[in-house]
DNA sequence: TTACCTGCAAAGAGTTTGCAGGTAG
DNA sequence: CTACCTGCAAACTCTTTGCAGGTAA
């Protein structure tokens, strides 16, 4: 559990001002015990629920994309028709599962070490996924 | 190299009449020595390219999917705005360019095996998918 | 002839952008 | 006061759909 301060501290130090509207966002995100996996439909619609008053799209895209580049939020590769966010920063992977289209992580010990053989050269490996797509 | 009759084979097992403009999307995907990755836009560019009489978005569309269906393309999991498909259908991995878009096989001997030592009660593993993301 | 296919254009979904008015510092 | 932020709506991109005319079998 984090609180408002801690908020500030994160906005101010991705270069947002902490307006009111981020704020309600932080504490959706991070104002909770477990890992939180969504979409900006999803968060959209929580901060909508929440709040009395609604914060606009443009709003939540450009706070969600600042953290994503501070690295306090993680994009999740999956070719569904939107993107994936996860709150857990930590190197590990995910299951997905295309009956629900729900994520689950796997925790680091879950997935044996994957060993990259190749190099290209003159590029550096910037991440490694691992997606394992399961169904009822 | 595949010749029209293995096309026409191809169309109808996947369900499909071997029409002018689907054996035209199969000479672009599948009349080649190497792997070919595409998306839908890219496979329309050569198409109108190649041929005199364009083919239609739906009938791409359409032919596309029903060959992934048909396990003769993999659609490939990058969390860009469109879809990513893979004449090699075979278990292998990737890298992605991310400061080119572009996407390089990994044969199946430059990835170490990938243990997946967690299981879900009641699913069942459609596929372990590695992105390896790379950059200049 | 019948069922399927094509091209077009419109509709949808998710995302991005421009701008006039509002707010943090 | 100034720079940044907000909400809205329009614009964009990719994808899907409906339909009238065309084609494989």
């Amino acid at each position: 559990m984090e609180n408002k301060e801690t908020f500030i501290k994160k906005l101010r130090s991705s270069g947002l001002r902490p307006t009111r509207q981020r704020i309600e966002i932080c504490r959706v995100l991070y104002d909770r015990k477990n890992t939180f996996h969504f979409t900006i439909n999803d968060l959209a619609g929580i901060l909508k629920k929440k709040s009395n008053q609604k914060v606009s799209l443009a709003t939540i895209y450009n706070t969600v994309f600042a953290f994503k580049k501070k690295n306090y939020l993680k994009e999740i590769s999956i070719n569904t028709n939107k993107s994936y966010f996860d709150t857990n920063v930590s190197n590990h992977h995910h299951f997905f599962n295309e009956s629900t289209d729900q994520l689950i992580d796997l925790k680091n010990d879950d997935v044996g070490k994957v060993k990259i053989k190749k190099k290209i050269p003159g590029k550096k490996i910037k991440s490694v996924e691992v997606l394992v797509r399961i169904s009822n």
